[in-house]
DNA sequence: GATGAATGAGGATTCATTCAT
DNA sequence: AATGAATGAATCCTCATTCAT
């Protein structure tokens, strides 16, 4: 039965998502995966190999919901462009909702402290080819660099999360498309707007 | 000297910001203080009043810079509205640059479990300005709701200094500028627009 | 396959000895033994009979190393009582390079703790022929009582090997050899001198 | 009162010599005390320096106990030599009786495994006199090098107060006295005998 | 019989909080 | 008022022992 350093994982990361790495006592892990203490140390060397590994497998799977089967967006035509970018924004919201602890423990700010060179190789993993497709996009234009266009863009997806996590807000799908298209502003502003709320032009 | 209250909120949120509520030590920010530990005790009930407190206090301080002096916006007319934004956004860089640690602290996650309910108030005192400027300038119009807008637009903000302060990119204050008025069309998208990087289409 | 308790014995003599009773783990003995943990608990009841069954078996190697084939030294002549006692040092010699660990362990300090009352027994029948010889040979004569020279003679010899093991010196088979001339001035000091470095007095 | 110090270096001597290192809590040592575990931790960084400090401090008390006021053995008069010898013996018994605690935890085996640097060198700062003592004693003669004489010589007392302490003889001072004279034999056998229980010299 | 995964009591260490000075 | 030494509950982690396979 190796499904157990799954369900550590798992325990670890809803865990984590709720109270922080600090806030966290290893036996609470182990008690919400149901598992005794030690059996969770035979699994993870230390409570920081722990977090390491619920991060990367975190980040892994938001990779894989994000990008595997995504054609490649070498897309000169806006149009194309503005669907790629409305399948990626559609994606994070349904891993926001399916895994909401996932989505709010890789937000965490303090992450830094604890993460090892691995995980950090893992972190940059899923923003190249975010940044990379958006090189492609809008390096041409004027307004802001692609760095901020993405660092724009990825927070205010996080922001709507997370307002809505705080019961600031309460997000339907229809909601959640309409947002992602006026993000898509912010990416392709100085063009003449193909999509939105109801534009007569396709 | 009652001062002394000032530095121990200050250094409290140095440490905070830096290493989270629970991975800091009580005694670390009185000697950073640089007051006993049994003197902090006699200007805070516990750590968590003390956070409480500085959670406040970082959050009075944002929402001063933000909206003092600010022209209440009753602008019917974009181009105000526009402004307004503007200089909001403005001021917000201005609070990121001069007070690092009291932004990255305000934008932890963990908040929730630790905050009472007047902190809670604090928190929404600064939204609601923002909330009842947003409610007039944009309810008439169909896309997201200002609600929306709002998380958005902060969440944006924030995606830009965090970037920034884990390196992924640098902001001078040209770049802060034009991010800004790049999320100027998230508020305002389907209107003509009226300003930015300057486009030749009006 | 019973030779599997022989192994065991012998990884937690090298262990034991290496980094005392309380330092070892279980689980280390059982991998340097090559056998489960669960095995180890077969053939021993716990980690208190393991180190007690350990040491009776050191300790009966040693006696064996000692008297086995020496004849009892019913001499009263005192010379044969000479080469008698060098039989035993060089005997111990042997043993204590050939069994280290074995050596090392039974000097041990902290065994009293934990040994039970079948060890003592052993511990016992090593000393008891030693000291029925020494009474034979020694009573008679003044001096220190012949339980004081036995603790000496031991402790001598002990010492030798211990400052060997901590590199404090280095000893061939001819020091050790003269070592146990000289100690055996302490068995029979105020007789006239019958071996040794050689002396031309009587 | 910083004798908290003091009284926890005793508390964890006694321990230490009675169970040893790894089978001492280190709340055990703290209880014994009459200190709170974490008031322990406020004057010994973890239990390794505890355990370094306790050797070290004993191992001075050991070689004031030896040294101190004891006149430079310059002499290259056997008996005063004896004397001296003789004085040093005294005092090692006296350290045993006094100390005992001391004296047994200096002679534990497993030391070397967590002692540092720093206690390295007091070990040798109480050898060193002596080995040079002796140097000068015996480095002429023929028989076992000074090395091996001090081994014996320490081995032999060593073993003399362990049979005691485990209780294979009983020693009052007139015992010890001989023991002495007896191991002064293995200093110099081959002169005539100038001392010990049958000198027609004084 | 043999195994080694699982366990939880126990050990080392930290830290929020108190209180004598 | 100010201090910081003292405390012990709580934390991270280990390891003797069991037991299902």
């Amino acid at each position: 039965m190796d499904d157990k350093r799954r369900i550590i994982l798992d325990a670890a990361l809803e865990a984590f998502a709720e109270r922080g790495y600090h806030g966290t006592a290893v036996p609470e892990v182990a008690e919400a995966a149901g598992v005794g203490t030690g059996t969770l140390y035979r699994y993870f060397e230390n409570k920081e190999a722990l977090v390491n590994e619920v991060y990367r497998d975190a980040k892994q799977r938001l990779r894989a919901a994000l990008l595997v089967g995504v054609p490649d967006p070498d897309l000169y035509r806006l149009d194309a462009a503005e669907m790629w970018f409305a399948e990626l924004w559609r994606r994070l919201g349904t891993f926001a909702k399916t895994e909401p602890d996932a989505f709010r423990f890789l937000e965490m700010q303090d992450h830094v402290a604890y993460l090892d060179n691995k995980s950090r190789e893992v972190e940059l993993s899923v923003l190249a080819p975010l940044w990379l497709a958006g090189k492609r996009l809008r390096d041409r234009s004027d307004g802001p660099s692609v760095d901020v266009i993405i660092a724009l863009l990825w927070g205010a997806f996080v922001g709507l999360i997370k307002a809505q996590r705080l019961g600031y807000l309460r997000l339907d799908d229809k909601q959640l498309e309409q947002a992602g298209a006026a993000c898509w502003r912010l990416v392709a502003p100085d063009l003449p707007r193909t999509r939105g709320p109801r534009s007569k032009k396709s």
